[in-house]
DNA sequence: ATAATCCATAACTGGCGGGCTATGGATGAG
DNA sequence: CTCATCCATAGCCCGCCAGTTATGGATTAT
């Protein structure tokens, strides 16, 4: 795993908002874009600006379906945090494999 | 753990400079701000302010020695990545528990 | 056909943050 | 005592990025 997709994931992460983003679809499944924007507390351009820079670290797929695109988070985008935290840890690799495996074949 | 406990440490760890810097410090152990100054690829002041940030986030200690100031990794710090993580994955909660207690344990 | 809804892109703006140089306080060396 | 070294802070600059409004293409509803 390169540090540029660390770099990737991390930077993605950072911005409260889109965090924001990226756990409702965690925790509540499928979401269309006014759906988002209902709850962001931004506007729908800033919440689809948003959503463009999840798809593009991996973290969300879009589905287009008639005029609305349903969005859904791609948890399997989290390994290599998972990594990394390993890596800095240097301990119990076994336990973090597990994890690892887990989330690779996760791409439902 | 509170959601700005989030924001900070994805916050401090989306610079790539000061990613190096705290992975460095898990790798390599203790370091003054002269040794990961002549790594870091930029000046002096910037990686004392890095190193302030980190400090801040709890990913570093500091101890003063004559006039040098010895850096350490403060790895424990990472354990709420674990925990958001694990919440975004929303499974095999049972593994990372074991990882969260090791790493909570490890204030050294 | 017309109007309304959904979403993405363009264009602009402002603030935040990471970089620099300059400086000074504290400590160690000669 | 004087000078050099280590580090932190101050002050500044500039680029990036998250936000906005405006717009238009695509689809659905009337």
């Amino acid at each position: 795993m390169t540090s540029q997709a660390h770099d990737l994931l991390f930077r993605t992460l950072a911005d409260p908002t889109r965090r924001a983003i990226f756990e409702r679809l965690c925790r509540d499944g499928d979401q269309t874009v006014a759906a988002l924007t209902a709850k962001a507390g931004v506007s729908q351009p800033a919440v689809s600006k948003h959503l463009g820079i999840l798809k593009r670290a991996g973290l969300v797929r879009d589905r287009h379906e008639g005029r609305q695109t349903h969005y859904s988070a791609q948890r399997a985008a989290l390994a290599p945090l998972v990594d990394w935290t390993r890596q800095m840890s240097g301990f119990w690799q076994a336990r973090f494999d597990d994890l690892e495996d887990l989330l690779k074949r996760m791409d439902q």
